[in-house]
DNA sequence: TCAAAAGTGTTCTTGATACACCCATGC
DNA sequence: GCATGGGTGTATCAAGAACACTTTTGA
């Protein structure tokens, strides 16, 4: 440790990658910057990381503050440190992702002037600072971790149809499942609990509707079980 | 953004879990601090980021300073924030782990007073700061990753037997793997160019030589190929 | 000639894939 | 009664798992 603790120091934020799904579509919450540099940009959710705070703690204090979400799934994905990636200096960023019901979260307001608004995935604007790269960076995290942990709840209501899981797991995974072979492999994990109700919202067949069972998962898991899809 | 640029500012650091393998083992280089807080003990090689290098810049110079190592696999694994994690202050350090063929860096003397030394991965001693942590999720991050992406190599020579690549794995994974279903799944990928060399070590029949196919990988994967074992 | 690791195929089992029709509802 | 999405079973195929003996070398 040859060098000291006094040297100037990059600053430090958290920026948050917020996914949500709604209408066959994986969304991203952005807020529109009021603030130099980037004003009027689109960017992540984020700030500076307080001296007397985790950094999980600052991530969910920022996306509190300007997104008025809480007790959502957050997890750390990857801290970006490039040189340039700020024009007021150093700042190291620490982003996160978070995945929320959007059903339950319709149209966030920030407490500050700041605008919020969901994107779909594919027709994102420009980003502020180097918030494209963060974002591509969440998304192949998303892609490849819903594939073996129960992340794809996270991202639905806690009542839901197999066919919403299913269109999620097309939409976040870009692919094509087989109907009865989906439902088939999800129901043998035997982590979903089937309810007595059903979703009647058309002019056909209420669907069963299904809750996902946390706690057996967690036995399952220990008892070296893995979720896959 | 409503919390300035100029408030007191963490402390940045980097910390490199340098993973190794030889003789059937698992190892991990730890260097002993010559220096307060936790003098004598055992840590990971790492130190303060400077304000005019990249985060990766900082985990290769602080590993090419603290143990010799250049040009070795490199990836950041994750940042760590806790309030508590050292005694000195507020220090956030950003983790990286990195995989070196142990064979080719038998015993690394550190360019300072320090000594550095290689620790079978259970035998680890008591680490200073939240290092032992770190380890563990390096560890865990090791383990899963080696199994979908073609991580083992780089712990490798460059000519290996299937023998080694298979004690490797099953070191890593922590598993025993059948010798002829091993072969077939590793020769079957494509991924190995046979050499018409022999390693001839003991009273036995010389084992067949094989390189790993960089450029073979890099192609195939595009094509939708997926290492796995 | 013995010990020690290298090398080699086949069978069986399991999980993945492909595929088509009836059901319940609202309009 | 028709349009819409919900719900169901079987046959085929491919990949993974289990398994034992011969080969080459040095001592």
């Amino acid at each position: 440790m040859r060098h000291s603790y006094k040297f100037p120091r990059p600053a430090l934020t958290v920026d948050c990658v917020v996914f949500g799904f709604d209408d066959a579509k994986l969304k991203i919450l952005l807020i529109q910057r009021g603030l130099e540099p980037f004003k009027g940009r689109w960017a992540l959710p984020g700030g500076f990381a307080h001296i007397d705070e985790s950094l999980d703690a600052a991530a969910r204090r920022e996306l509190q503050e300007e997104t008025s979400l809480q007790d959502v799934f957050l997890e750390q994905l990857y801290t970006f440190g490039a040189l340039d990636r700020d024009p007021r200096g150093r700042v190291v960023s620490v982003a996160y992702y978070a995945l929320v019901d959007l059903a339950g979260h319709p149209a966030i307001g920030a407490t500050d002037a700041d605008a919020a608004a969901w994107f779909p995935l594919p027709k994102l604007p420009p980003l502020a600072f180097d918030h494209g790269r963060i974002v591509a960076k969440a998304v192949e995290r998303l892609r490849a971790k819903v594939r073996y942990e129960p992340l794809g709840f996270e991202l639905l209501p806690g009542k839901f149809a197999l066919s919403q899981l299913q269109t999620l797991y097309e939409a976040v995974t870009q692919s094509s499942i087989d109907k009865r072979n989906f439902r088939k492999k999800i129901l043998a994990m035997d982590v979903l609990t089937p309810l007595n109700e059903f979703a009647a919202q058309g002019a056909h067949r209420p669907a069963q509707l299904f809750r996902f069972n946390h706690a057996k998962y967690v036995a399952l898991k220990k008892g070296g079980f893995n979720f896959e899809l």
